[in-house]
DNA sequence: GCGTATCGTGGAGGTTGTCAACGATGGAGG
DNA sequence: CCTCCATCGTTGACAACCTCCACGATACGC
């Protein structure tokens, strides 16, 4: 009959890709709430962090692969916890740059080892030549769509 | 003063896959849709169609690495569709087994294969042997929390 | 100047994640 | 047999998330 056999379940890439996402991204926000932070505004602090010259919102989702109106929602969230500010750009007035204040930087100092500490529980069977080709492929992922 | 530099979001394991994933989910979402299904759906009635004596909600949950109480929803939206049926166990009369019905066998097929030929576009990037390297990654993070 | 595009923002509607219950059934031990 | 406790499916509540559309403000090309 040769019937209803594609290949299983459990080799299917995208549904690997999302289990364990949704594992890691697990084990991460039970790390990052004692210090106020979900993974989601945990990101856009360290992108703040990261861009010397500040970022606007609209490179923050394209960034984090997020809608734009997501992205007023956290940084709303991180501006009322101190973490972060909105800045008028000189050059052009529509945008608002989101920079990190000096609390926000020591905040995402502390939760990134606490993040990093969470996560070795599901990453802890791979290796360290593993994980730079786990990050390569991830990232190839990412720039095929762009 | 070497303040505030943890490794940079970009390198970060677990933000690469949340963001690799929703890329991913998005694009299988968008090819399922015609068939009447999403990704979750999906899973759940491949999960139904591999396993050769019915599986019960529970282990479907646990497999899916999902709360049992979205299994029931999914389930009762795949009765609806007629893909597939709730089965009493004659061992356990507490469990109902899903099991496809021939209609959902049919579906699942075809949706596989567009799924499959949609995830070629985020995952164009990786040759056979990367995948199978990936694949054997992600299920060893799944496995490494259990 | 004038039309068009982009930025941040807000709102609506649907999906997902998490958790705590409840009735029904199974199973172990007295 | 009966009692106590665990497990199964199910429901409900609530927060988080995603997607899309629309608006005012600003920038830019013509």
């Amino acid at each position: 009959m040769e019937v209803c056999m594609g290949q299983p379940m459990a080799d299917d890439l995208g549904f690997l890709l999302s289990r364990a996402s949704g594992q890691v991204v697990r084990a991460t926000n039970a790390a990052l709430a004692e210090h106020g932070l979900r993974v989601r505004t945990y990101s856009v602090l360290v992108f703040a962090c990261e861009a010397a010259d500040g970022l606007n919102q609209r490179e923050l989702a394209g960034f984090l692969g997020l809608d734009p109106s997501q992205v007023v929602l956290l940084v709303d969230e991180l501006v009322a916890a101190g973490l972060v500010e909105r800045q008028a750009a000189e050059t052009d007035r529509r945008t608002r740059l989101v920079v990190p204040t000096a609390q926000g930087r020591r905040v995402r100092e502390a939760a990134g080892e606490a993040a990093d500490a969470a996560v070795e529980v599901p990453l802890g069977l791979l290796g360290d030549a593993e994980r730079d080709r786990l990050r390569d492929m991830l990232t190839r992922i990412w720039t095929a769509t762009g």
